[in-house]
DNA sequence: TAGTGGTCTAGACCACGGT
DNA sequence: CCGTGGTCTAGACCACTAG
C-alpha cells in the first residue's frame, strides 16, 4: 500500500469538504457509518478525522458529530486585527496589480530554489482597506508554472488561499516571516494615505504548499497606526 | 477516573523530562516497555508519546525510538533571528529591572482578568543584546501571588521560560500578540542606541499558561534595522 | 433511549535501524 | 536477526446530546 489507508479516508473527506459537498456547519458522516463506509475500523477513521481537526476544517462535538468549519485561511499566520471582524461587512480589497507573468525580480523576500527560478513568474499587487481606510499594500509571487491558467482566475471571495485550496487542491503548509519597522516610502505612502516617513510594519513571508517546489513570496506593508497586527497562538 | 490514563503517562513522562531523567538526545523508553511499565496498550502509550511530540518535547524515529529534542522556548511564536543563532555565543541580557513586586500599570498590553489585578504583581525589564549592539528591550509583569519566591529567583541560563518549566513546571499553552510599528520616544532610543523617532516594531505579547489564570504579559520594543523578527511556522 | 464521540484493550502485520 | 515505531483490526465501556 503506497498510501496509509487513514490518509486515503482523510484526502477523500478533504476533496468533498473543499468541493462543498459537505458544507460549512454541516456534519460529517458519523464515525460509526465512516468505519462501515470505508470498510476500517474507528481507529482508523478517527486518525483520518483528527488530521482534518487538527488543520482546522471540522471541529469535533461529543454526542454530536464532526462539523464542517470555515476554513481558517491563515493557519496561525498573522492576521490583520479587524479584518476578520469585519469580514463581509467593511473590508475592501483593490488589485493594483492583476496576476500577471513576469520576470522574477531581482530580490524576493526570501530566497527561491533554482528549479522555481526557471519557471515563469506570476505576480499581483493587493491593496486591503477597512471602509475607506487603506491598511495593507500586498505584493504576492509564485511560481506559475504549477497553476495552470491562473493569470486568468478570478478568486474565490477575493481569496488567494481559497482559491488555491479549491480550485488547486493545494493546502498552505507551512510558512517563514519576518518583520521590519521601516519608515514609508514614497509610493507606499501615497498609497496607505500617510505621511512619508511614517512608521510601517513590512511583514516578508514565504509560504510552503502541499504542490512540492511551490512556494508563495510576498511582501506585506501595514499601517499599524489603526489596525494593528494580530496572532493568536493555541495549543 | 478524573483524568485519562494517557494523560497520566503523559504528565510522568513530562516531568521526568523537565527534571533531567530523560536528558536531551536521551530515548525515552520504547512504546512496549512502556505498556509493560503502565499496564497500559500501545494506543494509549501512543496517545501520550502523540502529546510530547506535539508540543516539541521528542521526536519519533521510526526504528529507533523516541529521543528527548531540546525544548523549543517559544512555542512557535516569534523569536528573534540572530538571537537563536547566536546564542551562548555573542548574546547578552541585560537587567534593567530585576524581577520585584510593584503595582499594576495602569495599562497592560492585554487586559488581564480581575482575580489577576488582585494579585500583587511582578514585574522586571531586561535589555537582549547583541554584541554590544542593545536589539530588544523586553517589559514583562505577572501575578506573582501564583510563584512563590519568584522575585528572588535567578533565571536558569538567563531564560524565563525555562525558568518556569523547570522551577514551577508551567509550560506556556498558548498566546496572543500584537504588532505595531512605531517610532522610538526618548527612553527607547537611548536604551537601543538609535536615533528618537527611529522605527521600531513593538510587539505586545500576552501568554497563557498552563497554571489556571496565570498569564504572562510582556512588551517588546525591537530595533529592526540589522536583526529582523523571524518565525517558522511548520505544520 | 439511541446515536455520537472519547477512551482503552489485546492482539496483528509491516517497515525501518542497527547488530 | 531483533527491537523499534507505524498502521490496522475487532471489539468494549463510558460520557455527552437530543428527541
Amino acid at each position: 500500500m503506497r498510501q496509509t489507508r487513514y490518509s486515503q479516508i482523510y484526502n477523500i473527506l478533504k476533496s468533498r469538504i473543499q468541493q462543498g459537498q459537505y458544507g460549512v456547519d454541516s456534519f460529517l458522516p458519523s464515525e460509526n457509518v465512516l468505519c462501515a463506509t470505508y470498510s476500517i475500523t474507528r481507529t482508523t477513521a478517527r486518525k483520518a478525522l483528527d488530521e482534518l481537526l487538527r488543520e482546522g476544517f471540522i471541529e469535533k462535538q461529543h454526542g454530536k458529530g464532526s462539523r464542517v468549519k470555515e476554513r481558517r485561511q491563515t493557519l496561525g499566520l498573522l492576521t490583520v486585527k479587524g479584518f476578520s471582524e469585519a469580514v463581509g461587512e467593511n473590508v475592501k480589497t483593490i488589485f493594483l496589480q492583476k496576476p500577471r507573468v513576469q520576470l522574477w525580480p531581482e530580490e524576493l523576500p526570501f530566497p527561491a530554489s533554482d528549479s522555481e527560478l526557471k519557471t515563469p513568474c506570476i505576480s499581483f499587487e493587493r491593496l486591503r482597506c477597512v471602509g475607506d481606510s487603506p491598511v495593507v499594500m500586498e505584493i504576492d509571487w509564485l511560481s506559475g508554472m504549477r497553476l495552470k491558467g491562473f493569470e486568468n482566475t478570478d478568486f474565490i471571495d477575493g481569496s488567494f488561499f481559497k482559491t488555491l485550496s479549491q480550485k488547486y487542491l493545494i493546502e498552505i503548509t507551512g510558512s517563514e516571516q519576518e518583520l521590519r519597522a521601516l519608515n514609508a516610502d514614497e509610493k507606499i505612502a501615497a498609497l496607505l494615505k500617510i505621511e512619508p516617513g511614517a512608521p510601517i510594519l513590512r511583514i516578508s513571508l514565504k509560504f510552503s504548499t502541499s504542490k512540492p517546489d511551490l512556494h508563495i513570496y510576498s511582501y506585506l506593508y501595514c499601517n499599524t497606526e489603526n489596525y494593528p497586527i494580530g496572532n493568536t497562538y493555541k495549543h
